[in-house]
RNA sequence: GGGCCGUUAGCUCAGGAGGUAGAGCACCGGCCUUUUAAGCCGGGUGUCGCAGGUUCGAGUCCUGCACGGCUCACCA
């Protein structure tokens, strides 16, 4: 038998579990679906009240008084008080009560809903019954579970200990489904395309590598759907989307997961100032339906979604923020000038797209704390985006900043497959020289494209990095259930045979 | 990967200048039939992250390692 290793108060609450288990009571209960859950019995206190109710939860606190106590439990919608009185379970059951159970344990029970002197809505038990028992003690009721590593290894804790923490993911799951509703609302149509790709494409990133046996090929994790939602758009889809997950096998940071969720749309016959509206009104609709109020604040900014969200093309941004122009990033050794007098190292080839990328990066984007478009991207960075018609070192690209956090990418997509496998060619070249980050060339994307992709819009939204500003969090790992964190032997067991 | 900081009881934390490890909550025993961070009395339950080193003696000083946080790099 496998023993986990126990402090003494654990040890002795496993003794208690057997015993219970020797006298024919189950510590792990049975079913016990009530009518009300706990927030439904206060809030519907008036009618009632004095009424024989039921209700389940774990124990969160007991507060003994010798021959009667209270206990609150707490289940998903809310914590409710029990008032154990001796004089209702009998000698019996009371005593039991006192010796077998603890916080941390599930229970369910059986009384009348009333009001205590105090005003606390109370259900004055008549009966109760153990749904589970917990061996493990819970972290401390006032302070809570603080220690970071432990809050994201055993993020069950941190639901428990901390409400904040499981109404925040509450909120997420409730910013992602009105996405969801707007998009379907919007025509779009939720599709799903592969997580493991022979050519991982559609964006500028070190994907993570594995191996499929019975192709006996090496595979990739996906580092964006992008490329595969427009071959659907060739296939005759006009509206589509997909909600998932992206693999990016690069540094974790306070912004940073290496598997985060994107959302993405392609949005046939439209163009990117098409998809510039869809955001800002997604975008509005989502914040004010969570926060009651366009507005949030986030990293001690108010920031607001009303829109229009200012527009700034790239540019004028590099100028009023950098004080350079496109032109020079492009000279090279004007480049270089600047990128010293910027005080901006490069670590990377000193290509134009590298440096471009750099300056943008370091002086450009941090500024934009209010929702803001960034338009007309160089060409050198855009892979993938159609050239503006009047600029061809310019493409139809915006960024989203907000917060001074990139929070989307769209562009008219470049459908002419001579023009795509030349910025694939491109890519290629700098991959040889040492850019890992390049996009590979796809060869089967082009020959997609020669069937005809029509003029079409497409988007990216980092979804987690939305949810920091909408939830106000500093910190990914915030909004992540599970953030990646390295391997550790949290919960070393010794073996017995 | 670099820099800084952290790791002490189940949790939150204190441990001056090296001398037998502390508090609150939780837990155990006693009292308490409307409390709510219930209260009162008694009890400390520990591989001081791990491994070395210095020292008569290390939670404390030194070195290495592990994990975490922040930050830089990386990451559109």
């Amino acid at each position: 038998m496998e023993v986990p290793n126990l402090n003494e108060v654990e040890t002795k609450r496993l003794e208690l579990f057997n015993y219970l288990k020797a006298t024919g009571i189950d510590p792990y209960g049975k079913r016990f679906i009530t009518k009300y859950n706990n927030l439904y019995l206060k809030e519907h206190f008036e009618e009632l009240q004095n009424v024989e109710v039921e209700a389940k939860g774990r124990i969160i606190a007991i507060r003994g008084h010798g021959k009667a106590s209270f206990i609150t439990i707490r289940d998903f919608y809310g914590d409710i008080q029990l008032y154990f009185r001796l004089d209702n379970l009998g000698e019996e059951k009371y005593n039991f009560f006192k010796k077998a159970i603890d916080i941390g344990d599930f229970i369910g029970v059986k009384g009348i809903l009333f009001k205590t002197h105090t005003g606390e809505i109370t259900i004055e038990v008549k009966d109760f019954t153990l749904l589970t028992k917990a061996i493990k003690v819970l972290p401390e009721k006032y302070h809570g579970l603080k220690d970071p590593e432990l809050r994201y290894r055993r993020r069950y804790l941190d639901l428990i200990a901390n409400r904040s923490a499981l109404e925040l993911f509450v909120k997420r799951s409730k910013i992602i489904k009105k996405i969801r509703d707007i998009f379907d609302r919007e025509g779009f149509l939720e599709v799903e395309t592969p997580m493991l790709q022979p050519i991982a494409g559609g964006a500028s990133a070190r994907p993570f590598v594995t191996y499929y046996n019975a192709l006996d090929q090496e595979m990739y994790l996906r580092i964006a759907p992008e490329l595969y939602l427009k071959r659907l758009i060739v296939g005759g889809f006009e509206k589509v989307y997909e909600i998932n997950r992206n693999f990016r096998n690069e540094g974790i940071s306070i912004r940073h997961n290496p598997e985060f969720t994107m959302l993405e749309a392609y949005w046939a016959y439209a163009d990117y100032t098409d998809i510039m509206d869809l955001v800002e009104r997604t975008l509005c609709e989502t914040v004010t339906y969570v926060n009651n109020s366009p507005k949030t604040n986030f990293m001690g900014y108010e920031i607001d979604f009303t829109p229009p969200f200012r527009r700034i093309k790239f540019t004028h941004a590099l100028k009023e923020f950098a004080g350079v122009t496109l032109e020079e990033l492009r000279d090279l050794s004007t480049a270089k000038e600047i990128l010293n007098k910027l005080e901006i190292k490069m670590d990377k080839p000193e290509t134009p797209a590298n440096i471009i990328n750099e300056v943008f990066d370091k002086k450009v984007e941090k500024n934009f704390i209010q929702p803001t478009f960034v338009y007309e991207f160089p060409i050198e960075i855009s892979p993938l985006a159609k050239r503006t018609p009047y600029d061809p070192h310019l493409t139809d690209r915006f960024e989203l900043f907000i917060g001074g956090l990139e929070i989307a990418n769209a562009f008219s997509e470049l459908n002419d497959p001579q023009d795509q496998y030349e910025r694939f060619y491109e890519q290629m070249e700098a991959k040889k020289k040492g850019d890992v980050e390049a996009q590979e060339m796809d060869i089967d994307y082009i020959e997609a494209m020669e069937y005809g992709l029509p003029p079409t819009g497409g988007l990216g939204i980092g979804i987690d990095r939305l949810v920091m500003i909408i939830t106000g969090q500093d910190s990914i790992r915030e909004v992540i259930l599970f953030p990646q964190l390295k391997k550790k032997e949290v919960n070393e067991r010794k073996e017995e045979e």
